[in-house]
DNA sequence: AAGACGAAAGTGGTTGA
DNA sequence: TCAACAACTTTCGTCTT
């Protein structure tokens, strides 16, 4: 079976796990793998102290081992498999064992939440296309959050849809939260009540969403013209300065520049179109783009 | 035929007593 | 906790291209 390997630079065998899951030799750094989770094996959260009272026995337990290994429970009473009373000696070591079986089930039990919390963020940051420091943004979340205990009692899929959509909020990357909730068996409201604890009980602050943020990606799906883009932000400088954009959702605003922009540019969609990439209906692009022509006096000829 | 329009009624979330 | 409220959606009949 696999013994904790040895440094490859330093010959050391301490590990310790960075922030961003990467598993890192303790005494020179080296980073060893990107992806401590593939490892499946739990000896890295044995400490020097630990490790030297602790011999292993057994296999290191895998993520898809569920309930195997060490998960086996041992008998409360202080009686042998014929049922003799055991003596204080076996009976004090007996203790021991519990203690430290008790222990690992709990590095197993947050391991394993956190195993599979992982894949499913994986899956979901995948359908949602995340760049990468977005999805470490939303691991290191998750393993906040797990640490403050706020996965007990609640889905852990809903806990992670919650971090993704935080993490898109914190790293400026424009997703909304009914973006996450549609790849995601988690209901809005379910995803919005998770999302509110965390930003609540990890103090979290966010930065509002702009519209600003969405054009590129609005745009993209449309394939509209960079000059279009550029046409649409511009808009929506204006329509800031002129204090109409607080107060609705930006994706609205966003979209209804971007009608507005693609007409002027000459590469007219119709307001179905834009409204389907925005997620909103044609009426609120409607009612936005007026509203929009009408305060900055916009001269669109439709 | 498809898109744009606006009115009216309905929905889910926020706010404030 | 409840009601009022604003923003948004749905639906639908009509007008424009």
């Amino acid at each position: 079976m696999d013994e904790p390997r040895e440094c490859p630079n330093c010959g050391s065998k301490e590990y310790v796990v960075s922030r961003n899951q990467e598993l890192v030799c303790a005494d020179c750094g080296l980073v060893l793998t990107e992806d401590v989770f593939d490892l499946g094996a739990e000896w890295r959260e044995f400490s020097s102290e630990e490790r030297d009272k602790r011999a292993r026995a057994g296999p290191p337990s895998t993520l898809t081992m569920h309930d195997k290994g060490l998960s086996t429970t041992i008998d409360w009473r202080d009686v042998d498999a014929r049922g003799h009373r055991l003596d204080p000696r076996r009976r004090a070591e007996m203790q021991r064992i519990r203690k430290w079986h008790a222990r690992s089930r709990v590095y197993q039990s947050s391991e394993r939440n956190l195993a599979s919390a992982m894949s499913e963020l994986d899956r979901l940051a995948g359908q949602l296309d995340l760049p990468r420091r977005v999805r470490q943004t939303a691991a290191l979340l998750y393993r906040h959050a797990l640490e403050r205990n706020l996965i007990r009692g609640r889905s852990i899929e809903a806990i992670v849809a919650a971090c993704v959509y935080a993490a898109c909020r914190r790293t400026s990357f424009p997703r909304t939260l009914a973006d996450v909730g549609r790849y995601t068996r988690v209901t809005r409201k379910e995803l919005g009540r998770s999302y509110r604890l965390l930003v609540r009980r990890l103090g979290l602050q966010m930065p509002i969403a702009q519209p600003e943020d969405f054009i590129p990606r609005y745009a993209n799906a449309l394939r509209l013209s960079q000059r279009t883009q550029a046409r649409a932000q511009s808009i929506l400088m204006r329509a800031r300065t002129e204090g109409i954009t607080s107060g609705k959702d930006p994706t609205c605003i966003a979209a209804a520049a971007l009608y507005i922009a693609s007409i002027m540019e000459g590469e007219r969609r119709t307001q179905r179109e834009i409204g389907e990439v925005a997620g909103v209906t044609e009426v609120t692009v409607r009612n936005r783009y007026k509203e929009l022509v009408r305060k900055l006096k916009l001269g669109v000829e439709v």
